[in-house]
DNA sequence: GTTCCCATGTAACCCGTTACATGATTTT
DNA sequence: AAAATCATGTAACGGGTTACATGGGAAC
């Protein structure tokens, strides 16, 4: 009877949870570096859920006044949020995650493009791709030293951009080696 | 000074181009048997579109009697869409595929839950992407046959989707490797 | 003295979704 | 008689986005 929240909901409560006592500004900072990469949250958005997740009772909100900076609303899950995280986190997933890509897209009516703006087309997919695993190998070299439980997820799930990104990568080869060979029949 | 239209308004376009002649009814059967798999269209939203395309002078609709079905409007690119469709496929595009991956999201808090939530999270994961390796697989062998360029392109989108998910089902392998060792440590 | 960081918020928009309505015709 | 297919559409909602506003303290 719950009214159907949102996964983004959880997600932060998830984060205030993992990050207690920090800033809305602060939270926006962390989800950005986290779980930005498999589930990309706006600042907006995030301030949206910060209030309604205080309507909830699921997390208490507390005035901070600085001397060095402006003061500040901190936040932390409460024993109800927390048993709401424990409920969600328990429920099956819907295992299908919602993907979109322009590239295939475009890629999909390559037939209508010339052979060099579908080759431009996979060179910039394949540097964009590069990117993605500097960045996902970046964050499992920083997480490798710390051995905590949360530490251990995280560097898990950025193996799984990492083990994507390869994946693509080789996908782009064949894909280049295909066209190039469709040239001589 | 074009107005920035979403890429749907193109992937509808190109659906016309590709499929000149058919109905609302029967882009929306052929939208999800082709790029649903990565852009994902109501059929709701694919009638917008289609009363958008034509509002622009970029499609033309005619109307189509049938004696043992209804009535029905059919739909065909003009040469202004078709010079349209070039140009947007001609734009570079912004690499970064949007991507909400709600097994992700709560493997990511993964450590708030017990081992065996963790266990069946990742079995329900790898039984969806098995699922999809079939279905790009089935997708792969159906136009095996076909040479068209079209064809071609469609292989190669239905490959990229075989390989994600394919390096995909090796993390789940990876992940679970990781949490049962840990057991002993 | 301008620019950057902290900190929170408002306004407007629209893309995309689900649910439902309608009605004819063909199949079971 | 019921159910599936063809065919198009309406209504309502909300999640997520971009752009912008504000204001103080710190850094260059």
């Amino acid at each position: 009877m719950t009214a159907e929240l949102p996964d983004t909901t959880y997600a932060v409560l998830g984060l205030i949870d993992k990050v207690p006592g920090a800033s809305g500004y602060e939270l926006v900072a962390v989800a950005g570096r986290s779980f930005a990469h498999f589930w990309p949250i706006s600042q907006t958005l995030l301030y949206r859920e910060l209030d309604r997740l205080t309507g909830l009772g699921w997390v208490s909100a507390a005035r901070v006044e600085q001397l060095h900076a402006p003061s500040k609303w901190t936040y932390q899950t409460t024993a109800a949020g927390r048993q709401v995280l424990a409920d969600w986190l328990a429920t099956p997933t819907p295992g299908t995650s919602s993907f979109r890509s322009g590239v295939l897209l475009r890629f999909f009516f390559s037939y209508r493009m010339h052979p060099d703006q579908v080759r431009s087309l996979l060179a910039d997919y394949r540097s964009a791709l590069a990117a993605q695993v500097e960045e996902y190998t970046a964050i499992m070299d920083k997480l490798a030293a710390l051995s905590t439980p949360a530490a251990r997820a995280g560097r898990l799930a950025a193996l799984h951009g990492l083990r994507t990104a390869e994946a693509r990568l080789q996908w782009v080869e064949e894909a280049e080696a295909q066209l190039e060979g469709d040239h001589f029949r």
